[in-house]
DNA sequence: CGCGAGACCTGATAGC
DNA sequence: TGCTATCAGGTCTCGC
């Protein structure tokens, strides 16, 4: 899974290898990750163009063309995004492969080809940015915000938080995680929370996120860097993947149950309903 | 409009 | 050993 502090450390770690760098030539595959656009576009747009700028929106990686092109990555859940140097044996399931001017390729590989890749225009990217909740580690995803949308709705808090329309680029990883921190039960209706829950959730996420993107990552399967790597803060999780050992805070053994469809960590002492 | 279920997809794994 | 069923979950679509 690639979930915020996962595409953090990938955009990181672009900026600092390929802004400045020419693409010379792209390989693209068709498949259903481009959506409506076709691989013979995508190559058009990408080749030739020169890496200005990375950024980074919820779970979505833009990298920024000279002119008005963008390349735009998801890595939906078992994507990866890496940068090989010349000559290094072909990875499986590649879908589009970027051979730059210094010779090296960045090349996303998907078995399950359940993430995006396109080519977008300014309009486009505005149209992304717009479409998406606020970024929980900006400003504006506050403790006011995190009032106003809990009051009103009544779906579990794991759902909202899963949600990307009310905040951009948490996952099922680092919404049980914070959920476990605010020992709140994943399946709390948003709208019941009290104020000092919902502050203590907010706070949870983002000392959450910024821990995981200081870690550069969590890794448990798939999920590896730009450079193949894997990230560090698999070893870090407090609640995520830990069903049957016991609980940090309390000691009681913790459990997976399903809430808003998802398999959830939860310990029953601490999170309780 | 909000909510929740189902679809999409394929590798890993459990069970027979 | 080899087959089949099930599960994993990010995001979108659809029905209520």
């Amino acid at each position: 899974m690639a979930e915020l502090p996962e595409v953090e450390t990938m955009r990181r770690d672009l900026e600092r290898e390929v802004v400045g760098r020419r693409v010379v030539c792209a390989d693209v595959a068709q498949t259903r990750m481009m959506g409506l656009q076709t691989a013979e576009e995508l190559r058009q747009r990408a080749e030739g163009g020169t890496f200005r700028s990375i950024s980074r929106r919820g779970k979505y990686l833009l990298l920024h063309l000279d002119g008005d092109d963008t390349l735009l990555i998801h890595r939906g859940m078992t994507g990866n995004f890496l940068l090989r140097d010349p000559g290094q044996p072909l990875d499986p399931h590649v879908h589009l492969a970027l051979t730059l001017d210094d010779g090296r390729q960045l090349r996303l590989c998907d078995a399950r080809g359940f993430g995006e890749v396109r080519v977008l225009a300014s309009d486009d990217v505005r149209v992304l940015h717009r479409r998406l909740g606020p970024e929980p580690l900006e400003p504006d995803f506050s403790f006011d915000y995190l009032v106003a949308q809990f009051g009103r709705r009544t779906a579990l808090t794991k759902a909202l938080l899963l949600n990307q329309h009310l905040v951009a680029g948490l996952g099922n990883i680092y919404v049980d995680e914070s959920l476990w921190a605010a020992a709140i039960h994943p399946a709390r209706r948003a709208h019941t929370l009290r104020a000092e829950e919902i502050a203590a959730l907010r706070g949870a996420i983002v000392d959450v996120l910024n821990e995981a993107i200081e870690r550069r990552g969590t890794t448990f399967s798939d999920y590896k860097d730009l450079y193949g790597l894997p990230g560090g803060n698999g070893a870090h999780l407090r609640i995520f993947h830990r069903a049957g050992q016991p609980c940090h805070r309390c000691g009681t053994v913790i459990q997976i149950i399903r809430a808003a469809g998802r398999g959830s960590s939860i310990c029953p002492e601490c999170q309780v309903l």
